[in-house]
DNA sequence: CGGAGTAAAAGGCACTT
DNA sequence: AAGTGACTTTTACTCCG
């Protein structure tokens, strides 16, 4: 899923003038070379963009489209308070009334249970933790609904609002590939990372989300780009990885630990002397077991670096 | 300091009770 | 919801160049 980006001119890197907003990985980067020019973008693209090819045939339907974001999803008419009438003709004493009646219940109508006051505050919190995390609108947006999903499904009582919104933007952030972990989103909100974790578990299972396992490659370019490795070593950092997939290296192992000893490992091959601890703090594991990936993927791959 | 290595404690996961 | 077991990660420490 790339698609061009007008805002930047040129790669600072490499001149080419091919720049591509990545919304897999929400960072823009050059179409030439791969360099990652911003890492954690804000939604910039248009409205539609990641929704699935359902909603994309039904954008021609007439109204405006609509927002999740609101309780109501913006689909509501509001009625005109006034002394007027739909065709502008001044309303009798009757009429206006009847008006005021019918405003009166369209209030009602619009929010009266506790669990759409409920969606509208977690509503709040999930756009507060998404423009905090930096990330893109469709996230915020599907984590809405799936939080208006599990409302529905009577998933949220007994859990803390802010529990399941924590949980919902992972959810989203799983579905649409937007990689980030759990941990990255816990630090928004003083959530219990063993809440958030069962909370998505049972949200997952509850809504029957059809979560595919992490694939690691893709956090690859993120935390290489944290720690301002180049394309080359980041590139290499996906070779190793995928061959160490092949040999069954990754599967139960921590992703971070993984990507941590590829990045090492691409690292030192390449002749750049970048320390253990500075590997571990960046994917956020320990030194521990960054060294035991590195030794398990250079021993079984016998890439024979030596350190 | 940066790294190798290890034992023991703690944690996470799949699965059962 | 709590327990179990195989397995991974962390903690805390020693040793090396």
């Amino acid at each position: 899923m790339l698609e061009p980006v007008e805002d930047i001119d040129e790669c600072p890197s490499c001149g080419s003038e091919r720049i591509l907003m990545d919304y897999e990985r929400s960072s823009i980067i050059c179409g030439k070379c791969g360099k990652v020019i911003t890492d954690n973008v804000k939604d910039i693209g248009p409205e539609w963009r990641a929704f699935d090819q359902e909603e994309k045939n039904d954008k021609s339907r007439g109204g405006p489209p609509m927002n999740p974001m609101l309780h109501d999803m913006g689909l509501s008419t509001k009625i005109k308070k006034g002394t007027y009438d739909g065709k502008g003709k001044i309303m009798n004493p009757d009429q206006k009334r009847k008006a005021h009646q019918l405003r009166k219940w369209q209030k009602r109508s619009r929010q009266t249970s506790s669990k759409d006051r409920s969606v509208s505050f977690a509503i709040t919190e999930i756009s507060k933790i998404c423009s905090q995390l930096s990330l893109p609108g469709v996230i915020a947006k599907n984590s809405a609904n799936l939080y208006r999903e599990a409302s529905k499904n009577n998933l949220i009582r007994g859990r803390s609002r802010e529990g399941v919104a924590a949980a919902v933007i992972y959810a989203s952030c799983r579905l649409m590939d937007v990689p980030r972990t759990m941990e990255e989103i816990a630090t928004t909100s003083p959530v219990d990372r063993k809440e958030m974790r069962r909370t998505f578990q049972t949200l997952a299972r509850g809504l029957d989300l059809d979560i595919p396992p992490v694939d690691p490659v893709k956090f690859v370019n993120r935390f290489g780009s944290i720690l301002d490795l180049d394309h080359e070593v980041v590139k290499r950092s996906k070779e190793i990885l995928n061959k160490a997939k092949e040999k069954r290296l990754v599967t139960g192992r921590n992703p971070r630990g993984v990507v941590g000893a590829c990045l090492y490992l691409a690292a030192t091959e390449n002749g750049i002397d970048i320390p253990q601890t500075e590997i571990a703090r960046a994917v956020n594991v320990t030194e521990v077991t960054v060294r035991n990936r590195f030794r398990e993927i250079n021993d079984e791959l016998n890439l024979g670096i030596d350190v």
